[in-house]
DNA sequence: ATAATTTTGTACTTAATGGTATTTAATAGG
DNA sequence: CCTATTAAATACCATTAAGTACAAAATTAT
């Protein structure tokens, strides 16, 4: 069979941006929280009309829905990278450390971990977008436990804590750290924070 | 001076009950979420109308501030309490995970913290209800550091670990389990979870 | 041209929000 | 009984929310 040849489309020509859109909406949640901007709002911010915004993404749950899963694609992919890197544990530790305590606002990235926030108010979020947290933090977690087995394999952690605790010890500890950084506690605190933190596991 | 007699008061008697709207907007804002519920929906909640809560509350910032002011009263004092009962440091700990295990349906409450859930979204509340929120973060602070200084005295504690860090820590690691709880941990994994936690501080 | 097709934004709807002006009800004192 | 005083709720306000009907604009095909 012959590929089909780049069809040119009838009509008017698309001028919607819809990644734009999503990287809009991403950070207006991330910064002022999951339910604290209108889709009003987001239109205004990213310049574009309603009926677009439905168009493209159904209703706010579709575009909740969206920006997760974006937000998983281009943020949360540099947390599974150092799940996966086939290093020591306590490189691993110490690389979580490290990606907390990067300085978000250089990058221009708000604060805090944008799953985490979604997971505080999902009683007001809609169907989808739970679908898509529930399906993300299971996700991160299987990545989490793979991560652990490895050490456990390796004999760099202790067999004693169960594997499926660990990854969730580890996940909320990251967690914490964010939260603490948000409320404004300095490098050297949080550094303290997951170094205690993570002393529980050895 | 001669103490005044009981004034009668002149004009229709009051029959509003302060109480009653706290303890229903509390529990709302609680197992619900504090932005998850309007004031409309409070005084549908309470049977109350709203010029009624207005009157007595001012605005909806008001009407949180005193929620949060209550519940730090009648529920913190529990933890307080914890806190200031003069008992081993390993009393203590166990004793949190004890608070945090309790099972909050028998007593009909909701579960985990309202005081964190109102962190988590401070951003939308308004400028009262942050400051009761800042005085009674900073007070379970003070008590949990004098708790902590207490164990480094007895030598329950290793001295190594700062006071203030180790404040932090303890009350980021019960938040954590309230949160785990929430998500659906059975006891087993919580208590499992706070073990690996509190393991840290040793 | 003009028709067909697709994308676009203006302007609207309905319902809910936080907040209040105003009237009505209930009491005490003269 | 009438007035002053206090507390109550009805009914309303402006604003904003999520979501949409519809006509204008921009293109290709005829």
């Amino acid at each position: 069979m012959q590929d089909a040849l780049p069809r040119i489309p009838l009509g008017r020509p698309k001028t919607l941006d819809r990644d734009h859109i999503i990287k809009v909406a991403m950070e207006s949640y991330w910064r002022d929280g999951p339910t604290a901007v209108s889709v009003n709002e987001i239109c205004r911010r990213a310049d574009v009309s309603k009926p677009g915004l439905y168009r493209e993404f159904g209703n706010e749950d579709g575009l909740r829905s969206a920006v997760v899963q974006t937000y998983e694609l281009v943020i949360l992919s540099q947390l599974y990278q150092i799940f996966e890197d086939d290093q020591p544990f306590d490189d691993v530790l110490a690389a979580l450390t490290d990606l907390v305590l990067q300085d978000r606002q250089k990058i221009d990235l708000p604060q805090g971990c944008l799953l985490q926030k979604m997971r505080g108010c999902r009683k007001e979020l809609g169907p989808k977008t739970n679908d898509v947290i529930d399906t993300t933090s299971i996700g991160t977690q299987s990545r989490l436990k793979d991560c652990v087995e490895r050490a456990k394999h390796n004999g760099q952690l202790s067999e004693d804590i169960s594997t499926k605790t660990a990854a969730i010890y580890i996940d909320a500890q990251v967690s914490s750290a964010f939260l603490l950084q948000e409320a404004g506690l300095n490098k050297t605190q949080i550094s303290e924070f997951l170094n205690i933190a993570f002393k529980g596991l050895k």
